[in-house]
DNA sequence: CATGAATGAGTGTTCATTCAT
DNA sequence: GATGAATGAACACTCATTCAT
């Protein structure tokens, strides 16, 4: 059903938006319907519940950052050239879609509670965007680019790194746009792996 | 009055542990007051709102985090090994007040609209801290033992990886105890910076 | 929609009831809402506050009130005719909605920080009636009927006399129903304009 | 105890202030408390609840008006001066303590629960200042000067009007000082009675 | 007598979710 | 499938009253 599919996706959108602009508790269900001119009763025909839209939500943005992470990764080129077009493609994503990057930080990251089902938890969620990271690190060392670092302490440099930048970003005091930190930034980050 | 000033701290440190496991939004002031055995009322002779709470719990976790990093910064020994005990110092202080570090992940970066009143906002509640970084940064420099970066830059290495491992530690996914990545962040950190 | 306008009137019907028997403060949105079994959720989907609530209904009651009092106004009687079907009618509605009338002087003349926003103030509420009675007052002294006299003392006259029986009549020390004082009244309010 | 019953009266006054303006329910015991600069603990040395000031409050409010009534009715004046005096003393108080009579429209006419216990009811606590008007009545009838007329028809002509020209004062309508249309009102209700 | 911290019941309001139409 | 009125639990906050000091 190509049409659910897309009813599916406005609602996500809109609530992406909102959740990014207000955070999870102070977006109703409400604003989320009324930003797209459906009714209230119409969500819950295709998410049974607000969790469910934030869940859903997440999916939506880390696919989509996976996606572009995982076409660099494929790509023929040098570890150096992976770091950076990785960084620049991460920042570029930023700047286009500064909702979705603002309602990673500010939702998925901070509200555990909503990802979290009874004791384990929904960091799945986030698993394919982990999975590229892990990816572009295991390969750098698998080509001997990189050295022989605890896993952790390698992802915390890349994505800590990026995020950040983002948070700076989001609060606007950086002088330029974030996109042309992509240089300087990457080859942190390559120094710090290698 | 010595007696106040203990009640409000016990209040706010009844606070930030359950904000720290909730969220602000899924703590109410009566979990805060059960928590300490005193009733709803009694907390509202200390505070005037739920928000102003969150804001007194910040200035607490940064005055507390912010004077560990100060006496860093002014003991006499070289950058390198500043930047280690800044990075062990944090570290020990995630293992020992992991509510207070939670706290400021989960509300301080996240929920915003709880620190910025009007227009703009508050950032002066992380001051002492953000302070001390850069005291760091700029002393760096200034010995010549950092090369000239883009502040914001060398800002987010810091405390984006410190960030990141943070977020690590609190997810329990590290397979060591987070002091014991001192070494290996503070050398990381150093060469991000020279 | 005739539904949703049967409802708000059946809100305020309520709601008038209870503000006129036990005050606004002393109201609460539950009591309204159990009067009519209804939640009290639902009462919020059609009125944003308790306030405007009380607003509302004090516009039901002058609207409902006001056009009793035009419509003597705009027969071709004489004035002495017209006090006299002015104070009956007016006694008759006090006898037929005692609750409006109680809830007009127990609720809008005394809690005016309900009615008032800001600087100036809620008097436009009653403003139909306040008209009615001013038309009487004017055309009476058009006619030649009533002397020149400051307005504000005519329609204390009027309005004062009737309020004082009013509040007679709730205190229940009345020995006769209270339209069986129309002649007396009337002749008294009469005798006080020419 | 001269010092206990000087207390008593500066709360009472205090809370008159308050409650005229602000109304029973809109302020709070710490509102009288701080007004005078004492405790809300002492307050409750000398009146064991908030109705309790109101009511003696009232009983305040009506001995002092009763008590310039009860001169003019010992007089050995015409009728006619008698209503005269009456009224002017009356709009003089209205003049020099208007918190009083606000008070007494807005707490003791609308706020009747709190003046009335059980079943029936704290008339008595304006009964000074009723019993004068009665007198007033009854002797004016006894001299022939007034009709045989309805108690309670009189009554409300003499509070009536007088109450109606005090709610106009009290809405600051009046365009001019209340007392100077004692000549006027006065002239009036001396011909209602008779 | 004075104080003012402590109490806790009570209130207005919100909002996720349901369900009859 | 779409709608949006109805529901009611939950929550921040207030305040009269008490009582230990």
């Amino acid at each position: 059903m190509k049409k659910k599919f897309k009813k599916e996706l406005s609602i996500l959108t809109s609530a992406l938006d909102i959740f990014a602009k207000k955070g999870f508790y102070n977006t109703s269900i409400s604003d989320i319907a009324k930003n797209i001119n459906i009714s209230v009763g119409s969500i819950y025909n295709y998410f049974p519940s607000k969790k469910t839209i934030a869940r859903a939500s997440i999916s939506l943005v880390t696919k989509k950052l996976a996606s572009k992470l995982r076409y660099i990764n494929k790509q023929q080129i040098s570890t150096e050239e992976k770091i950076y077009y990785f960084v620049q493609s991460y920042f570029e994503f930023t700047q286009k879609h500064p909702e979705m990057i603002e309602y990673f930080f500010k939702v998925y990251l901070s509200n555990r509670e909503l990802f979290c089902e009874d004791e384990q938890c929904g960091f799945e969620l986030a698993k394919e965007f982990v999975d590229e990271v892990e990816q572009l690190i295991t390969n750098g060392i698998k080509n001997g680019d990189f050295k022989q670092q605890n896993f952790f302490v390698s992802f915390s440099c890349i994505t800590g790194i990026l995020g950040g930048m983002t948070f700076l970003n989001g609060e606007k005091v950086l002088d330029k746009e974030i996109k042309s930190y992509s240089k300087e930034i990457s080859s942190i980050i390559l120094n710090s792996l290698k």
